[in-house]
RNA sequence: GCCCCCGUGGCCCAAUUGGCAGAGGCGGUCGACUUAAAAUCGAUUCAGUGCCGGUUCGAGUCCGGUCGGGGGCACCA
């Protein structure tokens, strides 16, 4: 095996017998000493230069919060092994940090100190760089950015602006989440049972202005594109956003007002159902219902509807199956049937999807069900339940599939005919036509909160909204600190008055600028393109870097972002796409979602209480134990419970392993040929799985490997055999693939065995093929499948040889019974069926 | 309620993807070193893969059912 070994001249003594743990001020030190190093050496920084192959290893950036904790810890420890396995393969490795410093926290900070967000902020953003340097993440620092940076969000308005440009982004009254707690508006994905997601206070309804980007434009390509991800990415995540974008088809039904113009359009999964159809339902918060609702029955709507916006999420979504409502007093004609159909409002139907109204088939629908058995409504049964049990009378809608009847031209068919020659009748009568809703809905990107990036349009009297001209970006936030920027029911922005006060940039005239900032989200969407040309001035990002780095190759971060961040980015690469600035159309190749670390069972987070200190645990055990025990734990996806890991094992086997490269006894650059055969084969075959491994982000089954391989030498050496080129090939060997995991340690090795710095430019082992090739292997015999005897045998015998072998060791337990069958797989197996 | 994932020694986890259940670690026990302890080193203990059934020469692995744990969505028509 060739390790390129570059051997100075200043070369370590490599043999000690220092029999110690090392301590903790002996790992503080070396830390300390490897990091002054890589401070001259830079082993991370990016090429660039074509010189290798590209590669894109991107971290979900953090939130500057406080300084890192156990759980930054683990997702830095498995980004980091990922970045540093593809440079020791020899790639030129891009592996940028920077962090997402806009937001609400920041903002509650500066008010409870009496200061700017900003401070509080790029504070924390030191502390956690600094703990990124200990705990020796291979970071190239020059691509390092911040979003709260004017130099960030200008570009960050520059794509609004786009955005805008092509009718994407629009502003609009309706109702909206508002978190009474943090006096803001809440994006959907932000609401979680009714709650808002940061503070956990009860959401209420709220009918504000609002800018939204329309998403929902790209709902099929989110969707579909989603091919180009299966299998890179957990298909977890991809179930998790096809769920959210919620694709339902169906159709449309036209019902038309008795005595009216007025057309009541409804859309229905089920459209084979509509003979079935009894009833119409309106959203009560819906324009439609205050439309049809008769004069007769306006007092009871009214206070209906009232009622309706004042209750809370958690009393609109009652477990029970009770069904409230009022019936408007108008009823439609059933476009089949010529029917009569009474038209009720009720809250089980939502304003805000489809068309805000439904035909209600209580037979076999169990919402509609409920609220005919509760109004006293007719139930009409139109597909035979394969039970034969009638839904009016047993109060459980039949959902599935069966025969239909008393459907005109569709008795008899099953669902999905009965659906084609239901919307083909509504065809000829112009009544109805395909169709397909969306759960999704449009992003609602404004906030009124100070700390984000402020929305560049200028409100003029006369020209209405007007874009802030590029050349004035970025609108930059007022110096607002503490107190003014508490809330106080509107957006601290409309307080500064010298800053909302501006001229309009078409007529000139006194303007208001928007008050508004953007989600946060809307920051993170670009961010990963950003970092390929950090410093670039004349555009978001400089476009041939992007072609150059993008798409990301492997993201980690967390899977509680499987919806919401990676979402918006991959709806804004789309977006980025139409406009011609980037020509792909997935951001993020690969996905790799980490467990989460917790202990005994509950989790660790800020509102559980950090139970276990990061720094804590790194000045007692050392980094590279903690960063071992987060990889070695498990696999990457699953959750560490830390009561269950050891990083004092990890310590012990870092301890050993440096001791082991002490005792390597022949000097370096020695040839390993002639060196021990079987070592030498388990270092080569360990190389060779440790790639695949490597890969396969199997990292702990990686680790256990090399466990192995440190066994394996170090029997070698109490053997006596120090000096034997074999047991320095695979120390060396350990070395390097120990740097993906702990690089403090991987370089004393490295030192140690009388190499130049840095092992993480030392290159991955090569392989020698025939080393891997075992020359024999183990035969197993079985008789019945169980297992009765075993053969070493060189892995190229024949079949038949095999069997005569097999058949003699298991003779005995043959006995006489006679063989009907023999199953043979050379050279691994041979099973001997008897009677 | 609907959908998805997971159940392997006391614990965390492996098992060439249908072929010897055990690689690695933690913990326990015993021994060596030590005046002693810690550390270190060596040795060693422990399961037939949640349960029932099926397919197969052969099942931890595939299929059906069941129990347990975790996650997502949840009045989206």
């Amino acid at each position: 095996m060739s390790i390129s070994p570059v051997v100075g001249d200043g070369g370590v003594d490599p043999v000690g017998d220092d029999n110690a743990t090392v301590g903790a001020d002996g790992f503080a030190a070396i830390e300390a000493k490897w990091r002054a190093i890589w401070d001259v050496l830079n082993p991370y920084a990016v090429a660039d230069d074509g010189s290798r192959e590209r590669k894109y290893v991107l971290d979900m950036f953090p939130y500057p919060s406080g300084d890192l904790h156990m759980g930054h810890a683990e997702a830095f420890a498995l980004g980091d092994a990922v970045a540093r396995y593809w440079m020791q393969r020899g790639y030129d490795v891009l592996h940028p940090v920077g962090w997402d410093s806009f937001g609400l926290p920041a903002e509650n900070a500066a008010i409870t100190r009496q200061a700017h967000p900003a401070d509080w902020t790029y504070a924390n953003i030191e502390t956690q760089a600094e703990s990124f340097r200990r705990y020796a993440v291979s970071f190239d620092w020059s691509a390092r950015l911040h979003t709260s940076d004017p130099e960030y969000y200008r570009w960050t308005q520059w794509l609004f602006l786009r955005m805008r440009e092509r009718g994407l982004v629009y502003r609009q009254e309706s109702a909206v989440n508002w978190c009474p707690v943090d006096q803001t508006v809440l994006a959907n994905e932000q609401v979680v049972g009714g709650a808002c997601e940061r503070c956990g206070a009860a959401v209420t309804e709220r009918e504000l202005t609002q800018w939204f980007l329309r998403i929902t434009e790209y709902a099929d390509r989110l969707l579909d594109d989603m091919a180009q991800l299966r299998g890179r990415w957990p298909e977890r995540v991809l179930t998790m956003q096809t769920n959210w974008i919620g694709r339902s088809e169906g159709g449309y039904v036209d019902f038309a007002l008795e005595g009216g113009s007025e057309t009541i359009r409804v859309f229905t999964t089920r459209p084979d159902t509509l003979y079935g159809a009894t009833f119409l339902v309106v959203a009560p918060e819906a324009e439609l219902a205050n439309k049809l609702c008769a004069p007769e029955r306006r007092a009871e709507f009214d206070a209906y509807v009232a009622r309706v916006r004042a209750g809370s999420d958690a009393e609109r979504h009652p477990a029970s199956t009770s069904r409230t409502g009022v019936d408007l007093g108008v009823r439609a004609v059933h476009p089949l049937t010529g029917e009569l159909v009474p038209v009720w409002t009720s809250d089980y139907v939502l304003a805000g999807y489809g068309s805000s109204a439904i035909m209600a088939v209580p037979a076999h629908d169990q919402r509609d069900l409920d609220f005919a058995r509760e109004f006293g409504l007719p139930v009409r049964t139109v597909v035979q339940p394969d039970d034969g049990v009638d839904p009016a009378s047993s109060g459980i809608a039949y959902t599935g599939d069966g025969p239909h009847v008393e459907s005109g031209p569709a008795d008899g068919m099953d669902i999905g005919d009965a659906s084609a020659s239901v919307l083909r009748e509504l065809a000829e009568l112009e009544a109805g036509e395909p169709g397909v809703q969306y759960r999704l809905r449009d992003w609602l990107v404004s906030r009124q909160r100070f700390w984000g990036c402020p929305i560049p349009v200028v409100h003029c009297p006369s020209c209405g909204e007007v874009p802030v001209p590029d050349e004035e970006l970025p609108v930059r936030l007022p110096e607002l600190r503490g107190a003014e920027l508490a809330p106080r029911g509107k957006p601290p922005l409309a307080a500064a008055e010298d800053w909302v006060n501006a001229a309009c940039p078409r007529c000139g005239g006194d303007a208001r600028r928007d008050t508004d900032t953007m989600d946060t989200f809307v920051d993170s969407s670009w961010y990963f393109l950003r970092y390929c040309s950090p410093g670039y001035a004349e555009g978001p990002f400089d476009p041939e870097a992007v072609r150059r780095w993008m798409p990301v190759a492997q993201y980690v971060g967390g899977v509680e972002h499987a919806i919401l961040h990676l979402l918006y980015a991959r709806f804004f690469t789309k977006v980025l796409r139409d406009m011609g600035l980037v020509d792909f159309d997935e951001p993020f190749q690969a996905l790799l979602n980490q467990g989460q670390v917790i202990l005994n069972g509950a989790a660790m987070s800020k509102s559980h209480g950090n139970l276990v200190d990061l720094g804590e645990q790194l000045a007692t055990y050392g980094v590279d134990a903690v960063r071992l025990t987060m990889i070695f734990a498990g696999p990457p996806e699953d959750d560490i419970d830390w009561a269950d890991v050891s990083p004092a094992g990890a310590s012990r086997f870092l301890a050993r392993t440096l001791r082991l490269a002490d005792d390597v006894a022949c000097p370096p650059g020695t040839d390993a040929e002639g060196g021990d055969r079987q070592l030498r084969s388990l270092t080569h075959r360990t190389v060779a799985q440790a790639a695949e491994l490597a890969e396969a982000h199997r990292f702990n089954v990686l680790v256990a490997r090399l466990m192995e391989l440190v066994n394996a030498a170090r029997k070698r050496i109490d053997a006596g055999s120090e000096a034997d080129p074999a047991v320095r090939e695979a120390v060396e060997a350990v070395a390097v693939m120990l740097s993906l995991f702990t690089p403090y340690t991987a370089e004393e090795m490295w030192e140690g065995l009388g190499h130049e710095p840095s092992v993480a430019r030392a290159g991955w082992p090569t392989v020698d093929e025939q080393l891997v090739a075992r020359e024999t292997t183990v035969c197993i015999v079985q008789i019945n499948g169980k297992l009765r005897g075993r053969l070493e045998v060189p892995v190229d015998t024949a079949e038949a040889e095999l069997v005569s072998r097999a058949s003699e060791q298991v003779a005995a337990a043959l006995g006489d019974r006679e063989v009907v069958r023999t199953v043979a797989k050379p050279p691994r197996l041979v099973n001997f069926v008897v009677g």
